[in-house]
DNA sequence: AATCGAATCAACCGCTGTCGG
DNA sequence: ACCGACAGCGGTTGATTCGAT
């Protein structure tokens, strides 16, 4: 016999979920830990299902979610993932601290979907629309046919992220890296039918400089100089469009491109009060709805719960922070 | 001020791989 | 070995918010 049914289904709730459901899923949570979904509806006193539970829970309520829009970092952090990945949200997400899967499927389908569109790159393949949509005929059409998988850059295509200040964000630097060894095991077989895009890798173990490396549609094949991490630029340190310019005049680079666009530029979230830092830090955002949550742990002293739960101290300290 | 369409995003749905009985 | 529950994932939906008219 198998296991028992997760949930009946039967007088479960749905929709959104309350600021009391909240409460007592986290005051759970925090207590117990993050540990078999299934009686978790049941002994935390929720008409919910687990996995309404664990969606909630690692989705909004987990403590070291950050919230409010993606920096302008991790917007290219995601594309340039996403051009590896394909919609491997989850695996996406892995290199985004405190980002969701969900956060950043939203977030692509709202924000950098639109964004590369206007600059005239296809999300999907992240190769040049005109390129896809002027030659529909032969090859492209099963190109199309391709669209969710993917990309790996079909070994035509590489796109690496500038080499990054590391001590200034929490991402995972090594992301890119572990990717392509990754999808250098995955897709190992896959190689011999990319014979046909005419393209080799090349320096895609030496992060030292960028390569761009596109197919033979005459996009571009350029090689751009290292950008030092004093030279990259967040928003708010571009006090006008041209003062970017030095630094990406030369560059055709797109993931670079889209920072500079001044016609993008307001657009383009900032990095802010909630990241200031730069460190990308634990930044809950209090609004209304989730203040009532932060008066929730504070008033039952959870700090020690937090240390328990994998919450850092630093992370314990700045949620306190923000009350 | 009212209406309507677009944009956003939390939550649900359904599928898949894994694991336990 | 088989069956079924579980966790996790990606796609989709729909309620809400926002902005234009």
């Amino acid at each position: 016999m198998g296991r028992q049914p997760c949930c009946d289904k039967v007088g479960l709730k749905k929709g959104p979920w309350t600021s009391e459901e909240d409460k007592k899923l986290i005051n759970f949570i925090l207590n117990n830990g993050q540990c078999c979904w299934r009686a978790v509806p049941k002994l935390a006193g929720l008409l919910r299902c687990g996995k309404s539970c664990r969606l909630r829970w690692t989705n909004y309520l987990r403590p070291d979610l950050k919230r409010g829009l993606l920096s302008e970092y991790e917007e290219k952090m995601v594309i340039d993932l996403h051009a590896q990945l394909g919609n491997r949200w989850s695996k996406i997400a892995s290199h985004l601290p405190g980002r969701t899967d969900n956060e950043i499927k939203n977030h692509w389908n709202t924000h950098i979907k639109k964004k590369l569109k206007k600059m005239g790159i296809d999300p999907v393949t992240h190769k040049p629309l005109s390129t896809i949509t002027n030659d529909k005929t032969s090859s492209n059409i099963l190109e199309q046919s391709k669209k969710d998988q993917p990309i790996q850059q079909e070994k035509n295509q590489e796109i690496l992220m500038p080499q990054m200040d590391i001590e200034s964000s929490s991402i995972d630097q090594s992301a890119i890296m572990e990717i392509k060894s990754e999808e250098d095991d995955d897709n190992s077989n896959n190689n011999n039918n990319n014979n046909n895009n005419n393209t080799e890798t090349s320096c895609a173990n030496n992060f030292d400089s960028i390569i761009v490396e596109v197919n033979n549609n005459g996009f571009c094949i350029d090689e751009v100089p290292l950008i030092e991490p004093h030279e990259i630029l967040v928003q708010d340190q571009l006090s006008t469009p041209s003062t970017s310019s030095s630094s990406s005049s030369s560059s055709s680079n797109i993931l670079e491109d889209l920072k500079f666009l001044p016609s993008f530029d307001d657009e383009w979230p900032l990095m802010e009060n909630n990241n200031n830092n730069n460190n990308m830090g634990f930044g809950w955002e209090i609004d209304n709805d989730f203040s009532s949550t932060l008066d929730f742990l504070l008033e039952d002293d959870h700090s020690d719960m937090m240390m328990m739960n994998n919450v850092t101290f630093d992370e314990s300290w700045k949620f306190e922070q923000l009350l």
